[in-house]
DNA sequence: CGATTAGTTGGTTCTGTCAACAAACTAATT
DNA sequence: AATTAGTTTGTTGACAGAACCAACTAATCG
């Protein structure tokens, strides 16, 4: 029987339609983005860009300098014709409070909305509970307030390793941090309560974003894949500069890909997968099997102990990191098949030792995108000068101040 | 006299800012999208759904209805108040024409609007030239049209196994039809130069775009993803509804991931690869090895042997299949660690042996995100009662009339 | 039992408001 | 004078809101 009650639709479901109000929200978007990748920049020049009329761009331009989100300084050009007024972001007005949460290290910053790190921090993570840790990180971030003398957040935005599910700044699971079910929206305001936004992402999603809206890769298309070797293997996507959410929320959960059927042993319990042969953790164990060492004895060993030794010439670990780097490659070149990016962004281990991963992973990529008749997607390392989590945790809340529209059927 | 049609933009044309035209065609969309997936619905439901004004939905809808999109009939219901106007897509006036170019045969077909087949047909393909098979087809759709009696037609879909620029219509490389740099649009149009739309799309993702539009499956996410199994694997995805094209038109040509690195010899020149395990060809391969028999003695093998022998019960076939279901559960299983959709939707021999393989795949994507605390995507065989990719060539179209705009920044 | 009235829901009409646009204008510069 | 930047003014189109009309059921009453 058909029921007559008309069911609550899942957020993603959501039919936003267009009004005024919408539409004036979007146009500011477009306005605002516009001056974000090409400035400084004149109205003339915004009107060509976007199509919208001269009148509009101006009417619109005035309420953003009158928010301060845009700063106006003189061109002093000299060419035929009246000077334009050029714009730009404006700085020291509007600041985001940055998360990155991990075990052992939680990461803490105050950014300015045009990316710029304003004051960073770091806490050691001990097995805290969810509101120890979101206590003590937000307690950080409002005594480094009082030193920046900033007054307010625009918003807090908040990274994880493991699944979160954005809609609703909910940690779904998190392994490195062992939670579960985590209400971070509920938890910091906890803290600070009249906070605009409170913005959750897993960190290799927001770091695609932080390199989209902050790196100084020039990648116009806004399709690119942001991979994170550490102790896991995190990939981030975004498509046409959104972040590819997933249905639940684990899209590009890829560490745990099988390539290697029936391949080594995974702590997930499964074979093969990306995670065995190409973290930081795989990297380790092969290192130590090479050098027929056993794991801790008589020091652990890092991946920065395989790093300096590599550096240092020594054989086993160049090879032990080729080995990875060869890994590191299929897995960076399925993902190409998978997403076709414009690029595939690269942070972690292989950037530390780019000389040895860089041709490796390129000639993966190149060998198996052959038979597709165009130029392969670029490999390319975080551009981002800081944790990419972390900038990735900003960026959460500078995309939302920036593009904060949606539409969907 | 005044046509049925509306005067559209041109269809690459690309939107960015808002202005009243545009957010009455996004407003048209969605209203026609509501209809379509919620049919028959009253105006009043209409504006609860979209929470567009009621004044809004009716002004829309009687455009609409004058377009002839929409009907209207009465509801025969007994409750209290008013009974509402039913609204429906209507049938026998839009007409789409659909090809799905391949080898060895090329499926054409009349599509109404509401996507019900009119008028089917075959051609088979030798090694015509892009111009005598894009001629042949069209005037075997021309002829169709005479006897269907529809004047016509909204517009002309093509698929094409292979990487297709749909921005432009245009055929980057097929290998199945040895093909490369075609432009599709320009074809079609020296057939029947008024068309209104010439779209063109890579199979798998047309398919993907058909099951969503036109499948029984009920997706509300929009997210899903289409396996294609045949001669090789194609996957098409969908992201809230919109299929994922990737920077160079290659999002999904997985059917070369690597699986089991250093495996089986690949066509492609690689090892390992997806389709040296799961598509018919490896198939029929291991079939004939397990029989001992050489390839092509006395008759070639095919797929349909393969099955037929399955269905009497004979070991080695089932066995065969088995192990190509095993590989295609691990395959789908990275797909859904990649994309994360709500459904992956199987197509090509894994749906004619259900049996075998939906275990062994459910099982495989069970098995393998597990570590992900939540229900698995559902592993379903396609609802298509059509080949998929000859709908998806319809759905390229259906799409078109139903959900024409994009906001890009 | 038929007529009347209240109540409910579907849909339309009319008016106000808002935002984009076009064109004419002012401003600043070589 | 020529050129380019940006503003002002009036017009147009579209959505929202509220009152209104339409069509129906259910209850009530003579």
């Amino acid at each position: 029987m058909k029921s007559l009650v008309r069911q609550r639709k899942p957020r993603h479901e959501r039919i936003t339609r267009i009004n005024s109000k919408v539409a004036r929200d979007i146009n500011r978007a477009i306005i605002l983005n516009s001056v974000r990748q090409h400035q400084p920049i004149s109205r003339t020049k915004i009107s060509d860009i976007t199509r919208l009329n001269k009148s509009t761009v101006s009417d619109i331009v005035a309420t953003l300098i009158e928010e301060q989100l845009l700063a106006e300084s003189p061109d002093l050009r000299k060419a035929i014709g009246r000077n334009p007024r050029n714009l730009t972001v404006r700085q020291g007005r509007h600041f985001v409070g940055a998360i990155s949460l991990n075990s052992p290290t939680t990461s803490i910053a105050i950014v300015d909305i045009d990316g710029t790190v304003r004051a960073r921090s770091e806490l050691s993570t001990q097995s805290d509970t969810p509101r120890d840790l979101i206590g003590r990180s937000m307690k950080k971030l409002m005594m480094m307030r009082a030193s920046v003398g900033t007054h307010q957040f625009r918003g807090i935005g908040v990274t994880v390793a493991g699944i979160v599910d954005a809609s609703q700044a909910r940690v779904v699971y998190s392994m490195n941090l062992n939670w579960e079910g985590v209400d971070l929206e509920a938890l910091v305001r906890e803290q600070l309560a009249d906070v605009e936004i409170v913005s959750a992402e897993n960190d290799a999603k927001a770091s695609a974003l932080a390199e989209l809206l902050l790196g100084t890769h020039d990648l116009p298309s806004n399709d690119l894949v942001f991979v994170s070797f550490g102790v896991g293997i995190g990939v981030g996507a975004t498509i046409h500069g959104r972040i590819l959410n997933g249905y639940s929320h684990a899209a590009g959960e890829l560490g745990h890909m099988t390539l290697v059927e029936g391949g080594r042993p995974c702590v997930c319990g499964s074979r093969g997968c990306w995670e065995a042969y190409a973290s930081d953790a795989a990297i380790i164990d092969s290192y130590l099997s090479r050098k027929g060492k056993a794991p801790g004895r008589p020091a652990p060993t890092t991946i920065e102990d395989v790093l300096r030794a590599s550096n240092n010439g020594e054989a086993e670990a160049r090879e032990t990191l080729s080995e990875a780097a060869h890994y590191a490659g299929i897995g960076i070149a399925n993902l190409v098949k998978a997403f076709d990016p414009e690029a595939v962004i690269v942070a972690g281990t292989p950037k530390l030792a780019w000389d040895i991963f860089r041709p490796v992973i390129a000639q993966s990529v190149e060998k198996n995108t052959r038979l597709r008749h165009h130029t392969p997607a670029q490999v390319l390392p975080s551009s981002l000068t800081e944790i990419p989590s972390l900038l990735g945790a900003a960026s959460l809340i500078i995309g939302y101040v920036f593009t904060d529209y949606r539409i969907a059927v």
